[in-house]
DNA sequence: CGAATTTAATTGAACTCTCAACTACCGTAG
DNA sequence: CTACGGTAGTTGAGAGTTCAATTAAATTCG
């Protein structure tokens, strides 16, 4: 067991931020998104991956792999917007296994009437105190992170 | 009502790529230290505040405030931790109200038999990825979205 | 073809967290 | 000294997520 690779004190001081900064910023948006639409993040995310597809509609499975669910945890929450009618589960006709997801004109509405307050939310929180080079700096980080973790 | 302020296309993609970068990185480490240790993110990090206390005990309501969790969750998950064995609750001598939480040395052993692995994971997860440079600017990105999350 | 494997999706239990309501104790002002 | 506002902490319900088990349809292959 050879002896473990602490972090070194910028590394420690950057992690410490780096978490502290991701809790807060996930808690003031689903926070905001909660008390303005009721609805948690993931599902908000849901409604807009819905949004950009042909139709207004995904396979389940597909639905889940864009946003990296599990599928259970995708299932779960259409079960949840079905019940307040924001989407619509069919039977896919190619594949008696798929079930074909799509957002209804009510999930649509309050798509529209719920982004504008959260893109503000996110703008305040986020873009309005970085410079455009942060931006960039910010991106290309998590670019990397990501090559990482998410083979795809 | 005036027109939302969108995001820019360089906004948009820093902004999914964080979203899903933090998403894949708090599920990696969740994952490694329910798997190895048995214990979710927010507990490690109960674990190491009073490690780090004089008499490695802190009183809930400041233990609460260092972390930034509401007293419930604090509370819900030192109750977990007590069953467990991690960590007791003495009530505060020069305060009725008050509760002292103190780490047991099955609660140290704990936390001194996970913390390599999980700092192995955060390292190959992100240090091991990102020149000294982009973890200062990390920090630097982190610390002014905290100046506007965190007035402490 | 028909058995075995893989893929799509759901289910339910266990767990964590949030939120609102509540208990108990402290400090202070009348 | 007692009433009152604030602080410390708990409680329980409700919601979302994970994980393992399950169902069912499609695909592969001997």
């Amino acid at each position: 067991m050879a002896s473990p690779r602490w972090l070194t004190p910028e590394e420690q001081a950057a992690w410490r931020a780096y978490l502290l900064s991701n809790q807060l910023l996930d808690e003031a948006l689903d926070r905001q998104l909660q008390r303005d639409a009721g609805m948690p993040h993931a599902y908000y995310w849901i409604l807009v991956a819905l949004s950009e597809a042909p139709d207004h509609t995904l396979r389940m499975s597909d639905l889940a792999r864009s946003l990296r669910y599990s599928q259970s945890r995708l299932t779960h929450a259409v079960t949840s917007m079905e019940r307040r009618g924001w989407v619509r589960r069919d039977r896919c006709p190619s594949d008696g296994r798929s079930l074909l997801a799509a957002l209804t004109p009510e999930g649509m509405r309050t798509l529209a009437e719920s982004a504008p307050g959260h893109v503000e939310e996110v703008r305040s929180r986020v873009f309005d105190r970085l410079t455009p080079r942060q931006v960039a700096q910010l991106q290309e980080i998590c670019q990397v992170i990501l090559d990482g973790l998410d083979p795809a």
